[in-house]
DNA sequence: GAATTTTTGTGACAAAAGTCACAAATCCCC
DNA sequence: GGGGATTTGTGACTTTTGTCACAAAAATTC
């Protein structure tokens, strides 16, 4: 049972009536999770899909031995879950809280029965799917086109779209730990350092106290391209 | 204008009655291409859907300067070039016939309405996005999380998926050239040559004439996770 | 069926990326 | 504000992957 004002904060459901979202509500459940707190495991049989109301959840895959793959940060206002519900296949991924997080879950069914009767649910569900397509694209193709040097580039650019100062620099906030993006773009901690170092001595970014400043985006644009990292 | 019988080899249309299919293919264009004939571009605007009648065609992605990835192979009953209709942005690949093809589009206009008019062509879009996603996850795992090896013997695992002979053995018809395989697991020629031959002389595959005979795939499988090439 | 063109096989070498080990700097919490 | 935990910086070394150059084998064409 779930206030409909929650629902109002949802990308899938902003598009819905208040009363539409009060009958939607009445069929969902609501949970918090503390930060660490798994929501999802590839083990689990489950199909329910989540949204996130307040919080912030992170999706990583574990390949076959051991490895993890930090797959996607999902936010509040998104879904996840939807992969399952949408083929009945397992899930993909296992989900943990980043922080304390309020999160609304609806069955299968429910989720099938809104995407009928509401064609603006489904739209967006379309395109949520689009997009998560287009972004795999670009991994795979940074993959195989880059270096390691220049994937980092790509994921601090990517981090620095999201945090847009003014027209050429970034702040980004909590500053990520090089472990974190090193596993992101998919190779090791001391990579990223010696990159980062490196960034931070032709000036295009720079380290204060738990924040991490991309001065000039336009050179590390240009930089992604370059084959050479130096 | 197209006959109605045109669009009941494909996939998403199946689940329509006679009568939707007949009143939807009024609405459709047809064409043919060759081999090697372009169909779509990534600097195109347009944003059509297309239907594989007859025919193979490839999707490839060209990075931003110059190295091509191979993204995938679409078959006859498949449908290409739904993200831009979906979401409005450009194309994310240049498309060309494999073979001789007959195609069907659609105008983006078109695509939404069925989506809307139909639940069942929507519920077959929303699970061909679903498998698009899961593909790609994949892919990027593999890249994450294998070396070039592996990565070799994943994609000839999954070839031999598809053409699957018996309990353990498969037979890829027109075997695919390395450079080929190379370029959809994103290494060189070379690495491809030399891994297939080492896998010829432990027996897992073996070269006949324009076929590939994949003969053990039980220990392909698991191959794929050790760690050492070896 | 001879002559090309395309594909495959292989060695030697160069470059890129990962591993390990350890010191220094920061952060965090009583 | 001291002490432990976490994160960052860096060098030496190993392994993996890619590059180049060419020969052999197959497939295609005329």
């Amino acid at each position: 049972m779930v206030a409909a004002a929650t629902l109002s904060g949802i990308d899938v459901f902003r598009s819905l009536s208040t009363d539409d979202r009060e009958a939607l509500a009445g069929r969902c459940e609501s949970r918090r999770y503390v930060a660490n707190q798994q929501i999802v495991s590839y083990t689990d049989s489950s199909t329910d899909v989540y949204f996130i109301v307040s919080g912030q959840v992170r999706a990583t895959i574990y390949s076959s031995l051991g490895k993890e793959v930090a797959f996607r940060d999902i936010e509040a206002g998104e879904m996840f879950g939807d992969l399952s519900a949408i083929d009945g296949e397992p899930r993909s991924a296992n989900v943990v809280a980043l922080t304390d997080s309020l999160i609304v879950s609806m069955s299968t069914q429910v989720f099938w029965d809104s995407l009928q009767r509401y064609p603006e649910v489904c739209a967006v569900v379309l395109k949520e799917l689009t997009k998560m397509v287009r972004g795999l694209c670009e991994r795979v193709v940074e993959f195989s086109t880059l270096g390691v040097k220049n994937r980092i580039h790509a994921e601090l650019l990517r981090l620095a779209n999201k945090h847009m100062q003014d027209e050429n620099s970034a702040v980004i906030s909590p500053a990520p730990t090089h472990a974190d993006i090193a596993s992101r773009v998919s190779t090791t901690r001391e990579a990223v350092t010696r990159e980062m170092s490196h960034l931070g001595q032709i000036g295009v970014i720079e380290r204060r106290s738990g924040t991490l400043v991309v001065c000039d985006t336009a050179k590390l644009t240009q930089m992604v391209q370059e084959v050479r990292g130096q």
